[in-house]
DNA sequence: GGCTTAGGCTTTTTT
DNA sequence: AGCCTAAGCC
């Protein structure tokens, strides 16, 4: 590096810290980044990338590999910020997510792939569709979920569907691997890929085409990549060709934030790829500056009960901050009520002391979507502004998906999922009777459905199809219909093209129909349309269809967190809240809040079943129980590391306020915090505690003040929960020992082999004749003695 | 043959 | 709430 580099590239490390510029500006062959929560992943990966344009080397030789778009734009924008001063091209790194790299990829190579350039990528439902139909062809017993997990298991295993019947027998693999090759089959009919192929059929090609892999591995002189914690073995594997000539490979990423195994995420990878890359350099960010550091030690007192490969101390020099604490509610909605009570007081505090209190700094965090409504409820009753992120995803609404369905079928003349999704779509007379016809033409004559639909507009032809007078006129308005738009597509943008699909198919009049749904099908329909615009400027140079195919490749692989900043803004319009405040309020699942950071943070719901979720505890053996529970502590590490200055823990004694409700006990995780840090708040009355606390009630929903709780110590009640209550102790319904035999609603018959008093309430090993070993909790599982 | 309606069932996390 | 099925109606 001459002096006048060396100067630049040290501009671009200002305001590290020492630990910070060391990863930053090591370039010297492969480096893992163990960085904790807070201690500033983005920045050291964002003036890294600034570092190595630099040093001189040119952006386009650059890669960059996020999971979302928002984090490849953040990434970036930010390196392009710091570099532009010295390398006036620094926008043109290559920085994108996996999917999208994928996508371009084989927009470029779709030959080797055996696409044509025009594919679709087929999302969730789209393939739960194909499958579906599949399923009921075969006349076959398996479920679409467990179906498209096997096929994601084996794709990102990189196991073609002869390979991944070959790995096991039993009837259950058999069949999916058959059901799974048939959907192969049908992808290839479509020219369609899903997501997983968006990584699977680059690094096929990369494998096999020496001409393509030399060259884009002689290309990529730096790559780095974020969240490498929650990569899957294809894309480890994609990662290691790539970067195979000049091994600069930089992985950032925290093994304790790994929280998505159930996707086939392999946590160890960042290890791993130690061993594959000799010379692999460890730099560790353990600083945070985020939390204060109460909840850094409540946060690393709890992960400390998950086993872990590297020892890691998160530490920070912030100041030590007020208690984390743990709020004991009656149910989720009281819960609520109780949430927002806080909020309330704590924007009124932030009012008195500066001024003005921001909504956008108080986030609640919860595990799964359906918890967030009783929060909505509650934002809507007190005309609290909020912001719900996920749920359902704009691009998975049912008239987006329709809407696009339409526009598909135009790009991609294949694509049946599409055509299937609408043919029918306001009901227009073409019912499954009709359609079997439809497609016994189609593959009599071996053409695509959409041609055996289209020869209806032809009078003599439309003969062939077989369909009676009555039918054939339905077929053939329709068929009429999409002539015309696909002749439109070659002269109106995609704002205008839409605008004439949703007229012409009659899908505008039919969402008017449903008064309930109306507003918000419409508004929704509005907003695409709005996306639409920023892919119809003639003066962009690019041709209508090119505009058309740019527009759905947006809508296949933007998700959902991305749109995070555009302020969604749900509840209600006018401001006559009661909280003093600006802004609003994000509720969010602890996976969405990943890689965010709040003031203020609620985790709401965590008690045992919930946090940790008993669907992800519903497995076979004891490894697979401590390594389920393992990530959903790792979830909660997650939830708690997201809190700058305030973190409150929420769990509800019962499940709900119905008279369905079911007594609750709280979440292991509670008692691995440790005591010291934690501060508990009776806003219920706990049964089984003696006296019940004073409390003292605010306005609306019985707030208590604060006040050192009066309950018994955490030491006295752990004891009461471990040694001295044993199974003898508790209700004779519960109480099952070691080779009692039991019957099981879904499961069967079986034996029990081990139980444990957990809080009340007993875990179960039950070996079952049928289902295998299955660990259940005794008062969920309603398990019959016999 | 196709459409509408009612009732039952289920809902972990998502690039 | 949304999906599926069954039943009744046009």
């Amino acid at each position: 590096m001459s002096t006048a580099t060396s100067q630049k590239a040290e501009a671009v490390l200002e305001g590290l810290s020492e630990a910070q510029r060391q990863a930053a500006s090591y370039l010297d062959g492969p480096l893992i980044i163990v960085a904790g929560p807070g201690s500033g992943k983005t920045r050291v990966m964002s003036h890294r990338m600034a570092y190595i344009l630099a040093t001189g080397v040119p952006p386009w030789r650059t890669m960059g590999v996020t999971f979302t778009n928002k984090a490849a734009a953040e990434l970036r924008e930010r390196c392009n910020i710091l570099a532009s001063r010295f390398v006036p091209n620094a926008a043109e790194t290559n920085v994108s997510t996996f999917h999208s790299f994928g996508a371009r990829f084989l927009r470029i190579h779709h030959d080797a792939a055996g696409l044509s350039r025009d594919f679709t990528i087929y999302d969730r439902d789209d393939q739960e569709r194909m499958l579906k139909l599949i399923i009921s062809d075969l006349n076959a017993d398996a479920k679409v979920g467990e179906v498209l997990s096997s096929i994601e298991k084996a794709k990102n295993n990189n196991q073609k569907p002869d390979m991944f019947a070959s790995i096991d027998t039993g009837y259950r693999h058999e069949l999916h691997a058959e059901i799974y090759g048939l959907y192969e089959a049908e992808l290839q009919k479509s020219n369609g890929v899903d997501f997983d192929d968006l990584l699977l059929k680059p690094y096929r090609i990369l494998v096999q085409d020496d001409h393509i892999r030399s060259e884009m591995q002689d290309r990529y002189q730096h790559i780095m990549v974020d969240e490498f914690q929650d990569t899957n073995a294809l894309q480890f594997e994609l990662i290691r060709v790539l970067g195979d000539t000049h091994r600069n490979i930089c992985v950032v990423g925290d093994p304790d934030q790994s929280i998505y195994s159930w996707r086939n995420a392999r946590p160890e990878n960042m290890e791993r790829l130690a061993e594959v890359l000799p010379g692999c350099k460890i730099f560790e960010l353990s600083e945070s500056y985020r939390s204060t550091k109460t909840i850094i030690s409540a946060a690393s007192g709890l992960i400390a009960h998950n086993p872990r490969m590297i020892e890691r101390v998160l530490f920070t020099n912030n100041e030590q901050g007020e208690p984390v604490e743990i709020g004991v509610t009656e149910h989720p909605e009281h819960e609520a009520a109780v949430i927002m009570d806080l909020v309330d007081r704590r924007m009124r505090s932030a009012v008195s002391k500066n001024g003005v209190g921001n909504l956008d700094d108080v986030a609640v965090l919860y595990r799964t979507n359906a918890q967030s409504r009783a929060l909505e409820t509650e934002c809507s009753r007190r005309g609290v502004q909020y912001r719900l992120i996920g749920g359902m995803r704009f691009y998975e609404r049912r008239e987006i998906k329709d809407a696009l369905a339409l526009l598909r079928i135009v790009v991609n003349p294949n694509d049946e999922t599409s055509l299937r999704r609408i043919i029918n779509v306001p009901p227009r007379g073409i019912g499954p009777a009709t359609l079997r016809k439809i497609e016994e033409f189609s593959l009599l004559n071996g053409v695509t459905l959409l041609d055996a639909v289209l020869l209806a507009s032809d009078p003599t032809e439309s003969r062939g199809l077989g369909l009676g007078n009555a039918a054939l006129r339905k077929v053939r308005a329709f068929s009429d219909f999409v002539r015309t738009l696909v002749l439109n597509s070659e002269t109106l943008y995609p704002n205008d093209l839409l605008e004439y699909a949703l007229k012409g198919s009659g899908y505008n009049d039919w969402v008017q129909k449903d008064e309930e749904t109306r507003a918000e099908r419409f508004q929704n329909l509005e907003e695409l349309g709005m996306l639409t615009e920023q892919y119809s400027n003639p003066d962009d140079r690019i041709e209508p269809r090119q505009a058309l195919s740019d527009l759905l490749e947006h809508t296949a692989l933007f998700a959902n967190v991305d749109t995070l900043d555009d302020g969604v803004g749900t509840g209600s319009d006018e401001l006559n809240s009661n909280v003093d405040a600006v802004g609003a309020i994000t509720l969010i699942t602890l996976h969405q809040a990943k890689g965010l950071e709040f003031d203020t943070v609620f985790i709401a719901g965590v008690a045992e079943g919930l946090l940790p979720h008993a669907m992800a505890l519903n497995v076979r053996t004891q490894d697979e129980y401590e390594a389920a529970c393992g990530e959903e502590r790792r979830l909660m590490y997650v939830g708690m590391t997201r809190a700058k200055q305030k973190l409150h823990i929420m769990w509800p004694l019962y499940t709900s306020s119905s008279f369905h409700r079911r007594p609750n006990t709280p979440s292991q995780f509670l008692k691995e915090i440790p005591e010291e840090q934690v501060k508990e708040i009776e806003y219920a009355r706990v049964p089984g505690r003696t006296p019940p606390p004073p409390v003292a009630f605010s306005s609306s929903s019985g707030v208590a003040v604060d006040r050192d709780p009066v309950v018994p110590s955490r030491r006295r009640r752990e004891r009461e929960k471990f040694s001295e209550i044993g199974v003898d102790d508790l209700p004779e319904e519960i109480r099952f020992k070691a080779g009692q035999r039991v019957r099981h609603e879904t499961f069967g018959t079986g034996v029990v082999v081990n139980s444990r008093p957990v809080d009340g309430d007993l875990r179960v090993t039950v070996a079952f004749s049928e289902a295998g070993v299955k660990i259940v909790m005794a008062s969920m599982a309603n398990l019959e003695k016999i």
